[in-house]
DNA sequence: CTGAAAGCGCTTACAG
DNA sequence: CTGAAAGCGCTTACAG
């Protein structure tokens, strides 16, 4: 079929601009109607007769027409266009995430656009509203805090879905996360198991995921009768924070024979560093991470971990979003979902 | 400062579609004014009046106003948007990348809508054409293959740069790689330096990259006289691929003392293969990956790889492309990129 | 079943 | 310096 070539036309600068695009006015032309049946016939709209949506479907093509996004967003009101704000591309809890996002939200006929956090304040918040520019008609957010501004007018202008982080009070907002206190324990209930007593924690500083990760290992600890134990060194959720927060960690006088380190970013970094410290892993000293990704499951490095279900919490946020944009009714909301110990090589008794 | 709340509208379904936004007509409505003089004093304009201007700002601000990107698009006849296609958001290569495009684009005033490569070959053109509805200004691709359909229609429809993989002879589309086939020499040279004869490859399979870093292998085997020992098992860029490549090696009669794989990722894999055969890294088998991902230099895997200036790729590749939308004089092509040796803990003489 | 008209929210000549 | 009008590419009542 010959595809007819769109004349070259300069762009606003004087470069050439590419061909211009055909127009659903084009199509018409060609196949010998008015506008209004070539955008009924695109639709699919049942009352274009046979033979004549052939015709147009036939111009359509020839031409290479492709529907003009921003012309149908202005009339429809709707962009089917859901946000993604990603905090940290490096964090490998983030791939199986966002696969997941994305695939559901192709799945429901819904395009997304990936904005990722910044340590400008200033500059993410920024792109934020480019988000509201483009109309985008919800947001899912990812990682162990939210975005700048998502609790003013920016997270106002949409419904937001949370992944990975939990947030109460803020309206149409909801949350999809593990119950991080709950893994915490489950990482300390672990480890005692095995003999150890001196479990120190390499945190991941002031987020909320952070705080929730901090109290269920402080609670465990007690609850253990470990309270004299507790020992909590700063870190963050990347592989230098989980680094220099264990070296200090190691440095004590009394050093722990495990480190619960944040997430599993942080804990490769931990791991490096009780190599750095000429100890061995899990021989001298135990590490669990959080988060059960991918990364962790790496046989080379074989993390035991808190996992979570990556990928279902992914699917569950763009389904509940979507779901809501087009009008479902949703029962219930999201709870947080219980996360389970994956036990692999990094834990071991203490020497 | 007081903002008014739009008042709330029904959606297209019924549902609370949140609140109507405020347009054009709403802030010059507040502040008195005609909405040519909104619009322009939303540009900046020169001539519009200073305390007319201040006015129309305040109204706009007071109202929450955002301008509808669609209108403006339509208008504008540009959507200052660039497509990003992934092939593989869980290469480690990617977030690297990724991080330098976004933030060029982002500094030259580009917003990006990403794509993520599939399995399926329909789906990843769907969402190609996608971006061509949403009238893209151009595409950055990035993998080791180009998306389905960038040859045809799609890829006509905007300038293109690749990153990691080179391509020529595609109009409209420049390429920014290092030398696969020289940092697959580097390796070998490596290699035998340290002692090495039965050096195998474990490779990616059919794409342009692939075929490269193959073929940079078997030519620096020539070179060192070692045509016999040229033994090429078929892998991928996963991890599994690498597993079962490597795995497959190691199964031979006279097994190889170096394990050259395709990638990091790969190579990992490769890694896990050779413990699972009982063997040691580095001192029964060595492993080189390849790309310079931040994975491989983590501390507990310290791969041994070629490195590629992984940021400068996708910060060139962003300037390039908005460069050159922004009617900039581009000189010359980005030629290929030399590759670099990174030696860390998985080579060793052989045993 | 088909077409002319109005309008989505903006920008840009063109008058005044 | 400011406003009325036309138009970007589409969709949707409304007539016929």
């Amino acid at each position: 079929m010959a595809r007819a070539t769109p004349v070259p036309v300069d762009g606003p600068d004087g470069t050439d601009a590419g061909p211009a695009r055909p127009t659903i006015r084009d199509v018409a032309a060609r196949a010998g109607v008015s506008k209004s049946l070539v955008s009924l016939a695109l639709q699919n709209a049942p009352r274009v007769a046979p033979g004549t949506r052939a015709a147009i479907l036939a111009a359509a093509d020839e031409l290479g027409y492709r529907r003009n996004a921003a012309a149908h967003a202005l009339v429809a009101h709707r962009t089917r266009t859901v946000g993604v704000f990603v905090l940290d591309l490096h964090n490998p809890m983030t791939a199986d995430v966002l696969d997941a996002v994305q695939a559901e939200a192709r799945r429901r006929d819904y395009r997304t656009i990936v904005v990722v956090g910044s340590d400008d304040a200033d500059a993410e918040r920024a792109e934020l509203e480019k988000l509201v520019e483009f109309r985008v008609e919800g947001i899912i957010a990812l990682g162990h805090r939210l975005p700048e501004g998502a609790d003013g007018a920016i997270g106002a202008a949409c419904p937001w879905v949370v992944i990975g982080s939990a947030h109460e009070g803020i309206p149409h907002l909801e949350s999809i996360s593990t119950d991080d206190e709950e893994g915490a324990g489950l990482v300390v209930d672990h480890l005692v198991t095995l003999g150890h007593r001196r479990i120190a924690h390499v945190d991941g500083g002031r987020s909320s995921v952070a705080r929730d990760r901090r109290r269920g290992y402080r609670r465990a600890m007690r609850r253990h009768g470990l309270q004299d134990a507790v020992t909590v060194e700063r870190g963050s959720f990347s592989e230098e924070g989980g680094y220099a927060g264990a070296r200090r960690a190691l440095e004590a006088a009394d050093p722990p024979t495990a480190l619960f380190v944040v997430n599993d970013l942080a804990a490769i970094g931990a791991m490096a560093a009780v190599t750095d410290r000429g100890l061995a892993v899990p021989q001298d000293v135990s590490v669990v991470g959080f988060d059960g990704t991918r990364l962790a499951g790496m046989r080379p490095l074989s993390l035991t971990t808190v996992g979570q279900p990556l990928l279902q919490m992914g699917t569950q946020a763009a389904a509940r979003l979507c779901g809501r944009l087009d009008g479902e009714r949703l029962v219930g909301s999201p709870s947080r979902l219980p996360p389970s110990l994956v036990e692999r090589r990094t834990t071991a008794p203490p020497p």
